[in-house]
DNA sequence: TATATAATTAGACAAATATCTAAATATGGC
DNA sequence: GCCATATTTAGATATTTGTCTAATTATATA
């Protein structure tokens, strides 16, 4: 949960998932989109893969990145919990 | 989405969430749950309250807060579009 | 009105974070 | 094998963040 809310903290990373939800794409189709170095990308594409919210596989010198979506389940979870029993206490 | 986010990456307003899900709570109450001094939880609240994640009340020198939950029903929405939209494309 | 208690605000500071440039490490094609 | 391209790693740096102590503000009560 930590390293889910720490990755989903930052717009660029928010952003990098919502391109990936579209489809895969290589590090240098993601980089193109922003206005910031690729190492600063692949910066942030490690820590979306240290969150589990990505991955990554190797298509010789490319590496693509698709979205991984279990870990948002989970965190769907917590967030509903927190909604739900809410709900029921309501003044 | 930012603020929100923002609010969520830190373990100790998270903790605090939940402790408000059980039942409102003064700042004395939620600060006699933690290691850390009065107003470091005050930091705490406050970027919370930014984030309309709670709400406070002020009953005479005590201050009541409460979670809420509208914020976080918008983010269920983002954290669902991008699960959604994605098992829609799966290899 | 003076004193105690609850909470916030201000200011300082160390640690974490996001960014850059430069260098290193693949991989592919000539 | 050499050069170009894709990506990552290393190192530097400015900004943001979480925490503390000290001071302030607001309320209750003796």
């Amino acid at each position: 949960m930590n390293l889910l809310f720490k990755a989903l903290r930052d717009p660029t990373r928010r952003r990098i998932l919502e391109m990936l939800k579209e489809r895969d794409l290589t590090v240098g189709e993601i980089s193109d989109a922003f206005a910031m170095t690729t190492p600063s990308i692949s910066y942030h594409l490690d820590l979306l893969k240290h969150a589990q919210l990505v991955s990554a596989r190797k298509n010789g010198q490319f590496v693509t990145y698709s979205l991984e979506t279990t870990v948002l389940d989970e965190s769907l979870g917590w967030i509903l919990d927190l909604i739900k029993k809410r709900k029921g206490k309501r003044k």
